[in-house]
DNA sequence: GCAGCAAACTTTGCATGCAAAATACCCATC
DNA sequence: GATGGGTATTTTGCATGCAAAGTTTGCTGC
């Protein structure tokens, strides 16, 4: 199941790297924060060395930006970048949805409806984070259904560096039910082997995701911080 | 041009991480060898720490495997993993064939054209490192008339990891003609602005290019050295 | 009061050192 | 002769130390 993100036993870098990657993803360490190797290393009670292991594997990854000499800084998405990213997201979960419908056993679709229903229950009950949880998992099992790590793997990192923008972008009840009738539409697509289908509406429903994040950051509600530490009240 | 594979001048680490690519992909560093700290050390006349931030990186970029207390491997690509890595990239070069088809500039098209007929110098000429260059040249081309950086990017990470095998597989001259020939279409797809003539070309292009690799990894030219290291002949 | 400069401090980058895990080797035993 | 166990060596992984680049701060001169 956690195939490509290593379990946290093991080495230490790794540790370090899954931790650092959940502080990026959920938006703990801001976009363009400086990522001090110091203060890093006593927060996280190791030596500097496996964190700047991890910071490299990270900066590969594109979560994180390495200046020469200046260290590393949380990547900040520019409005484009965010465009570029979520083309290249729906192109990768088109490319899932067509594999999918094609190689998708009847347990896997089974599977795949029961997960819905679930998410549906969760937007009944209005538990967020169980819809978010279940969300993911259903857009994991799509991949894992695809049959192709390489897909998978390239998704996952793709999907790691826009996670923490679609994590903020807490949907309104209007777009919150779109996104499940669209849901819903996908996991019929999926058992009609419609690949098509699905992969049309995987598309547009990345592309209001993404309209959803662009406006969140057009409003500013994740403004950067740059030069506000405090209003200048001295 | 040269975005995504920074130069060598600079970071130490970026330095070694430049090499040590380069070696994986043109083969130097067999599939499947073992990476030796202290002795790449010596060979890169530098210290372990920024040569085991490198191997860190390239770990992420998914050409070499990290065995827990056990160092790094060069990836040895399966017959699935070479499978799914054509699949991938076959749909990676649809999506920016799409993009570039509708986005190309008439001197991006030129270009690519002009590009084209070198490369059948080069043909003609039996010009086999010619050949390869402006063969690379024009998929970054067109990669960057797709004018989407984060799809690029990825697409070049993809590439890398079966970079070693396309390198190797010294296609016969009727697969060469084929090939050329496929670009030829390719270039009036682009230029008739044919985005799904275009996708469809890439994709069987690269199909066959994928049957090459497997063909060649099938015929055992690539072999594993995995159990022979010398026959027992003592 | 402000621009420019220099010194002190901070931070990154790399090298080295040490401990733990893994591997290889050797010997004893069956 | 083959096999199992134990030790020695190698190798990885992490911590620390030191030098260079960057940043901040305070001072001098205008």
């Amino acid at each position: 199941m956690a195939e490509v993100i290593r379990m946290n036993s093991g080495a230490l870098h790794a540790q370090v790297a899954t931790r650092l990657r959940n502080a990026l993803i959920e938006g703990r360490i801001a976009p363009g924060a400086k990522l001090n190797e110091r203060v890093l290393a006593e927060q996280l009670m190791v030596s500097r060395t496996p964190l700047r292991e991890a910071i490299k594997l990270l900066a590969a990854e594109g979560l994180v930006d390495l200046l020469p000499n200046r260290g590393a800084v949380a990547v900040q998405l520019t409005d484009a970048d965010v465009r570029h990213s979520f083309e290249l997201l729906a192109g990768l979960e088109a490319m899932s949805g067509q594999f999918a419908a094609h190689r998708a056993s009847d347990t896997q679709r089974a599977e795949i409806r029961a997960m819905h229903y679930e998410m549906m229950a969760c937007h009944a009950r209005g538990d967020l984070p169980g819809y978010y949880r279940l969300n993911a998992a259903i857009h994991n099992a799509i991949n894992q259904a695809a049959a192709n790590p390489a897909l998978a793997a390239t998704y996952r990192q793709a999907n790691a560096r826009v996670q923490s923008l679609r994590f903020r972008s807490n949907q309104n009840s209007s777009k919150w039910a779109r996104a499940l009738k669209e849901h819903g539409q996908m996991v019929d697509a999926l058992d009609a082997r419609d690949a098509d289908g699905l992969s049309r509406l995987l598309v547009q429903h990345l592309h209001h995701k993404r309209d959803t994040v662009l406006a969140l950051m057009a409003s500013g509600a994740l403004a950067l911080p740059s030069l506000e530490t405090s209003p200048s009240s001295a």
